[in-house]
DNA sequence: CAACTACATTACCACATAGCAATTTATAGT
DNA sequence: ACTATAAATTGCTATGTGGTAATGTAGTTG
């Protein structure tokens, strides 16, 4: 993969994304979408946020390309563009993991 | 490894690294910091930020495991805690150049 | 056409925070 | 002790945005 050099612009446009991971809300709704496609109401039920607040986020996540969107009739069906975002959830996880043991090492030591 | 669920609580904790990642001077900040140890000083002078502004930056990176201090005599010596993070930012310019293709393809059409 | 539904949009408020200027703290050199 | 320097901290302002209520819009049903 032709990496690109971090210049200031891309940091800029990096950072736009990592923004937009950065609310719990919309990673919740990006969860909830792991389960396969879902509409609007759906994840406003599962995730028991406002309708307006998980269409601004659906907005927000499709704008970014974290999710596409597919309309028929009344519904809105929305899923995961790709997995990738999980990956970086995992690496996100793993650095949690490797935060928290050396916190209780510290404790412990 | 083993993976974490991802519960709300959990995604708190992700989203709040997401959020350090997400500023564009953070990212810089941490962009020259993979050359080499530096002192606040020197980022200041590299980057053009304040030195306030640079010194709760780096605050906050450190809080969160981004980068390690270590205090010698006036100066505060800063580097990259690991080089995790841009296996991150890799993953996200991934995901910018698919996002770039394909809106280049609709233009093209 | 009227009523209803799913979703998007708008307007607004409350709150967080990036940035800067000023100050404080800590350390070194004289 | 005095001065100078590096960094952290504080106080402040301006801006951005998450949440919600209200409204708008498109599609469906009777």
């Amino acid at each position: 993969m032709a990496k690109l050099t971090l210049t200031p612009e891309i940091l800029v446009l990096i950072g736009e994304r990592f923004k937009a991971l950065a609310q719990p809300a919309r990673l919740q709704i990006l969860s909830c979408l792991r389960a396969g496609e879902m509409t609007v109401t759906e994840i406003v039920d599962e995730t028991g946020f406002g309708q307006a607040n998980v269409s601004k986020h659906l907005q927000l996540l499709h704008d970014l390309g974290f999710v596409r969107r597919r309309k028929d009739g009344l519904f809105a069906y929305y899923n995961l563009a790709d997995k990738g975002v999980f990956r970086l959830c995992d690496v996100m996880c793993g650095r949690l993991e490797a935060e928290m043991k050396s916190r209780s090492r510290l404790l412990a030591g």
